[in-house]
DNA sequence: TCGTACACCGTACGTCGTACGCTGTACTAT
DNA sequence: ATAGTACAGCGTACGACGTACGGTGTACGA
C-alpha cells in the first residue's frame, strides 16, 4: 500500500503526468517555449525522451495539460466579497499568472478546447456575475470584456523588453528615441518624455484599465 | 531602367522581399503559422529554399516583416471625425485585419521590436487622442486599455472554433452541453443557453465591449 | 575579353516530434 | 513454482525543420 502510495506522489524517482507537466512549466518559464522540446524535457528529468509518451499521448496534450495548470494557478474570485473586489482580485491575480508564465498566451490561439481547471474558472466568474446582478447575457458580455482586458494586457506587456520604471527610463534613451526622428513621431516623442518622467509601472498600469473597465461594467447589473 | 523599376516591383518572374513576405502571409493564413516553412514558402514561390535567404535574413526577420505587414493593413484613425468614432474605426478595422490573420496576434509574444508600419500606426492613434484633449499620460492609458481589448478579443475570437451563431448553436448541442454537468456547470450551461437563443455573434460582441470602453474613456478627455 | 556582382541553388548538419519494437520488472492466476 | 500479462522505460529510425556553406550561371561595366 505504501508502494502504491509511492506510485500516485510524484516522487524523485519514477516518472509521472504531473511531474512531466510541472517540469515542462518550470523549463518553459526559464526558455520559453522554444526551448521546450520533448527531448531537453526527458533531459531534465533523467529520462529518455520516448517514456514521456507513457504519461502524455503527444506534445500537443502535453501543451494543453500545461495550460490547464496555469489556469488552475489562477486566484478564484471570493464568494463573499462584493463583486468588483472579487473581479478585481481574480483579474490581478490572472495578469500575475500570466507574466509568470508568458508563453502560456501565444500557445491560448491554437488550443480551442478548454481544460478542466479552464471550465472551473468560466464557472466561478460567471457565478460571481449573476449573483451580482448581471443577466445571463450581460454577465457574458462582462466576462468578454474583462478576459479580453486581462489576456491583451498580458500579451502587450510580454512583449515590453522592460519590468521596471528604471528599466523603461533606460531603454528609452539607449533604444527607443533614437528611433523615432521627433519629426516624424512627434507624439510618440512627447508620450515617451511623460512616462519616462512620471515613472511608467506594467502593475499599475493593468490596475487603471481594470478599474475603469469594472466601473463602467457596475450600472449593467440588474438591468437584463 | 524599364529593366531596372521590374526589378523593384514585384513580377511573377523573380522573387523580391515584397513576393516573400506576402506569399509567406498568405501561406500563414491558409495553413497556420505551424505550416509555413521555408521549404514549403520557396516551393509556392517556384524557388529553392535557400533562394529566400537572399531577402531575408532569417525566419524570425521574415516573421517581423509580416507582422509589420499586417500592422499596415490596419485603417488608421481619421482627422476629421471626433474621436470616439475615429477610435471606433481604426478598432473594428483591427479587429477584422487580426481574424484574418489569427497567427499574427500569437506571434506578438515573441518579438519585441516593432517595425515602421507599427510605429506608425501608433503614432497616428497618439496623435488623435491628444487632438481630442486627452493628455500624454491619459492617452497612454487610453492606448493600452483599447489596445489590450482589442488583441485580448481577437485572442479569444481565435480560439472559438465557430464563427457564427448558427455554428455555435449546432456546437453547443454536439459537443458543449454533452461536456458540462449542469449539476457542477450550473450557470455554464445557463450563459450556453441564453447565447443560443440570442444568437452569439462575434462581431457584435466586440462592439459592446469597445462603445462600453470608449464611453468610460470620454470623461478622462481634458482633464490631465 | 575579363572580372566582378548578383540571383539562385544543392548539399549537409544538427534539431525536432514521434512511430515502432524491444527490454526488464511486477503482479496475478494457476 | 510457473506462465501470462501488464507496465515503465528505452533505442533506433524517419521525415520534417532552420540554415551554414560553397557552389553555378547570367548580366554588366571596364
Amino acid at each position: 500500500m505504501s508502494a502504491k502510495d509511492q506510485r500516485q506522489v510524484p516522487s524523485d524517482a519514477g516518472l509521472s503526468k504531473q511531474r512531466v507537466v510541472l517540469e515542462a512549466i518550470r523549463l518553459a518559464d526559464r526558455e520559453g517555449v522554444g526551448g521546450l522540446s520533448m527531448r531537453r524535457l526527458a533531459g531534465t528529468l533523467g529520462a529518455g525522451a520516448m517514456s514521456l509518451y507513457h504519461y502524455v499521448a503527444s506534445k500537443d496534450e502535453l501543451l494543453d495539460a500545461m495550460i490547464d495548470l496555469v489556469f488552475d494557478e489562477i486566484e478564484l474570485p471570493a464568494e463573499g466579497t462584493d463583486w468588483q473586489s472579487a473581479m478585481r482580485r481574480r483579474a490581478v491575480s490572472a495578469q500575475q499568472v500570466l507574466a509568470r508564465h508568458p508563453w502560456a498566451n501565444g500557445l491560448m490561439e491554437s488550443r480551442t478546447s478548454p481544460g478542466p481547471a479552464n471550465l472551473r474558472h468560466h464557472e466561478a466568474v460567471t457565478a460571481c456575475l449573476r449573483r451580482a446582478g448581471f443577466s445571463p447575457l450581460m454577465a457574458t458580455h462582462a466576462n468578454w470584456l474583462l478576459d479580453s482586458y486581462v489576456y491583451g494586457f498580458a500579451l502587450q506587456a510580454a512583449s515590453l523588453p522592460f519590468d521596471t520604471a528604471d528599466e523603461l527610463a533606460e531603454m528609452a534613451e539607449d533604444v527607443y528615441l533614437p528611433q523615432l526622428p521627433p519629426d516624424e513621431f512627434p507624439y510618440l516623442n512627447e508620450s515617451a518624455a511623460a512616462l519616462v518622467d512620471a515613472g511608467f509601472d506594467p502593475a499599475e498600469e493593468f490596475i487603471f484599465g481594470l478599474d475603469l473597465v469594472l466601473a463602467a461594467l457596475e450600472p449593467l447589473r440588474t438591468a437584463g
